[in-house]
DNA sequence: GTCTTTCGATACATCGATGTATCGGATACA
DNA sequence: TGTATCCGATACATCGATGTATCGAAAGAC
């Protein structure tokens, strides 16, 4: 029950009925504590009410806005993910209609890497969906939508700059650039050095996107 | 208590004093049970008595070779990654002195994405490794391993072969292939698509260990 | 300000998982 | 084969988490 309401008020987008204000707000504050318990315990490892305590509410109010912790963990992923895709979509938007690569790439990066609980809770995200098809099928078409964004950026770029990679098409271009946004964050997640990681995906990401005839300008 | 005697065990590779056969099949048998429940449910939603009854056994004889579930999947980590490591430096070193690379990549690419449900709980084990610091230091160190023996084998084929990638050493090559490798799984864990992934990623290997100038020979 | 509706706190019932203690059967060794 | 030891099954006590039902208080409508 508690789903269908905040179904109808995402409808909306404004609270229908006598859904309300204390409401959102309780909301808003669980989705936020949620994210500091999950990073720091793990999804597996919380319960609900760890997550209602960090909050400073009791299970009443967690069984009044969500039907279960899967819910609530799948909205705080929407909540964040699309958080992050607008401030990359911005960051890639910035040049104007030429593509200054390396900028980019510095730019794109910066956002990517910034917030290590992100990554903990993102990548425990993944682990959830890979078992449950339907989160899995959101996930891959949020992975799809990024994907989109950078090839379109890239074919834009395309024209003005020099060949990109060996890579055949801007579409495998961007696919290797999330590939490659995976792989250092696997390494991070171990050794928590987010400005080693920043650094190396900076290299990696020029090595798959210029060609080996050195730094474009 | 069950910690204790496993490592003596594991330390004389053989049954010492009067521990015996009986208990390392059990033990085996639990050990194979809990990848196929991790696997199809994930560490975090799996009970000591799951495990137990895929494998056919009280939760007596659970307790009496481990102390906990942590414990259990540490094993079984270990036991599995050792043997994916093996199977890789063997497909590494089936060339002569000189690396045929797509051959090699071929090769190393099949071993890694055969599995489905070792990826999944591979995951599941990075993402528990990310929150625990020492279980962390034995992750990275496997992944060094696997770097060294990779960058190694690129080294020895360096000398022939022509010049690699835009990465400058052989090292940071090493580190490019791994990061690939994640970057290639998590998709892979959403899409589920094996045949999919095993040539993206041989595609992304060669792209990033050869130079723009063509397959080499 | 009142009145109605909604929200969230409290209390309760239940369930499943954990860990331990104990015991009978299996296994190694003589 | 006898015997001492080990292993794993069973039973029990406990704990924590879940979900629900109920109620008082807060918030919006008028």
């Amino acid at each position: 029950m508690a789903a269908e309401r905040v179904e109808q008020a995402e409808q909306t987008g404004r609270t229908t009925g006598r859904v309300t204000r204390r409401r959102v707000r309780t909301r808003a504050r669980l989705l936020d504590a949620a994210f500091e318990v999950f990073a720091a315990k793990g999804f597996g490892r919380v319960s609900i009410e760890e997550v209602c305590e960090a909050a400073g509410y009791s299970r009443g109010a967690f069984y009044s806005n969500f039907d279960s912790l899967d819910e609530l963990f799948f909205a705080l992923y929407r909540q964040r993910a699309d958080l992050i895709a607008e401030q990359v979509s911005w960051a890639l938007a910035l040049d104007g209609p030429d593509l200054d690569v390396p900028a980019a790439v510095d730019r794109v990066t910066e956002v990517l890497l910034l917030d290590l609980d992100w990554l903990l809770v993102k990548t425990d995200f993944l682990v959830h969906a890979a078992r449950a098809p339907d989160v899995a099928q959101t996930l891959l078409e949020h992975r799809a939508r990024l994907r989109r964004a950078i090839a379109d950026r890239l074919a834009r770029a395309r024209g003005l700059a020099e060949p990109p990679a060996v890579l055949g098409d801007v579409d495998s271009a961007a696919h290797a650039v999330v590939a490659a946004y995976d792989g250092v964050t696997a390494q991070l997640l171990l050794d928590k050095d987010v400005e080693g990681a920043r650094v190396w995906l900076k290299q990696l990401l020029t090595a798959l996107l210029t060609d080996g005839s050195g730094t474009p300008e």
